[in-house]
DNA sequence: GGTATGACGGACA
DNA sequence: ATGTCCGCCATAC
């Protein structure tokens, strides 16, 4: 069909894992493309989560804005994605930097203290 | 099935 | 720190 989403599978495969990964980014987290590739099992697959984000964000309501670039930076372009994503950001009280950089010492997300306040430097 | 694109990442000058 | 180059993966045509 016309359909322009990358639906090859419905939740066991890359873009499942890598959907259901985002899900799992609590308010107030970030996460990074390299990081949500590594836990979906295909590391160095930035670019492939790069791709699912920009066409299935909005169709599964994904908290893309929560996914930032491995140094913390928003890939997002100024005009197209930028200052919504950092508006997003400062609504859940992450700290972001005239050109959008996170703190990702103090945001990044950790699955293994998820439930658990982060330790802050 | 090869070529091109993309919200990346790391290495190198 | 900055800019460039190459490699990586998934999808579109």
């Amino acid at each position: 069909m016309g359909n322009d989403l990358p639906a090859t599978d419905g939740g066991g495969g890359f873009a499942g894992r890598v959907r259901s990964l985002i899900l799992s980014v609590p308010f107030g987290r970030v996460a990074t493309y390299g990081q949500i590739a590594l836990l979906a099992g295909r590391p160095g697959g930035a670019r492939g989560v790069a791709w699912i984000l920009h066409s299935s964000s909005r169709k599964y309501g994904l908290p893309w804005h929560r996914i930032v670039s491995g140094r913390g930076t928003i890939s997002l372009p100024r005009g197209s994605g930028f200052e919504k994503q950092r508006d997003l950001l400062m609504r859940e009280r992450v700290e972001t930097d005239e050109a959008g950089r996170v703190d990702l010492d103090r945001y990044i997300w950790k699955p293994a203290e998820r439930g658990r306040h982060q330790e802050r430097g």
